[in-house]
DNA sequence: CTGAACATTCAGTCTTGACTGAACGTACTA
DNA sequence: TAGTACGTTCAGTCAAGACTGAATGTTCAG
């Protein structure tokens, strides 16, 4: 029931920590993940920045940013209590795939861009395309993984009950 | 001929550069692999540091970096030349697949390990095993396109026999 | 051996951004 | 009205790490 994590659930959390702040998110923010993603009920920002033992200033900043790029989600409050509640998002991996797949279009777009430049010389251009061609590739790939996540490849879908 | 940078290319390679530092490498590093995607020749430190305007120092270091990384490749230099050629590898795009193939075989195995921890509630382990698939899945298809980079396209998943 | 032409290393500087904690704003309650 | 329980903001501190440039290898030509 409560918020405190045991070693075992200390090492995921800072280990999805680790991953995040390799993504240009913040460690406490990447904690956050971890964390809420071990939790079965929403928490508020005291729960959270408690467990993770940083202030709320942090938590409150971090949440928010969260929230704003589809990671996170705002739970409504039982009724009589102002605390914010906090969730994963239920499609938090497609967040991401999202994000990756801007990502990949940017990326290709420049390239493209690129091979649009004068004097540019032929085997460069070529490069460019070839690039441009595996980026735009994958891009695709993640589109129908976001379309359909759970029908994606061979593995198993079940498909759990919503609590 | 030399490496000097017109507007248009040097905002490329800025642009190159700023999407890379948001993936772990420095401002440098990114700028590097930009600068040398532009050049249809090998170029050498000396040519790099000036193009790009940093030191000699940085770019010795990143490139070191970035050919371990397996995204510059050294060229032999020509006879009685001391001097180290880099160039773009060939394969850049696949090396990065391959990057991001890794980490996700890294955030599943760590969703999984949390999976089998005592006193998962019912549903955060089906939300973990509901995470994991999806990176499962991703994973899946980024070694069918690093297996097979150029065949890359629509919706087929079978892959074409290869020896 | 000496000098030239490289690459590499590393101590030092500087920038960036994370994080804190206290002050502040806000909304509800009695 | 005062009081309480929140969330938010922001100036200040601090640490990580990027970048520099001079010193230090290293290799080769003569």
């Amino acid at each position: 029931m409560s918020a405190i994590l045991d070693p075992a659930q200390e090492r995921f959390v800072e280990h999805i920590g680790l991953l995040w702040e390799g993504q240009g998110l913040s460690r406490v923010a990447g904690r956050i993940v971890g964390f809420l993603t071990l939790q079965d009920a929403p928490r508020s920002l005291d729960e959270i920045a408690t467990a993770l033992n940083v202030s709320k200033g942090s938590v409150s900043t971090d949440a928010r940013l969260l929230q704003a790029r589809g990671l996170l989600e705002r739970t409504p409050a039982p009724a009589g209590d102002r605390r914010d509640y906090y969730v994963v998002a239920p499609d938090l991996p497609v967040a991401v795939l999202e994000e990756r797949r801007r990502e990949l279009h940017g990326l290709a777009s420049a390239l493209e861009a690129a091979v649009a430049l004068p004097d540019t010389p032929k085997a460069v251009s070529s490069r460019l395309k070839r690039f441009c061609d595996i980026y735009r590739a994958v891009a695709r790939q993640l589109e129908q993984l976001i379309a359909a996540p759970a029908k994606a490849g061979g593995t198993r879908t079940t498909t759990p009950r919503t609590p």
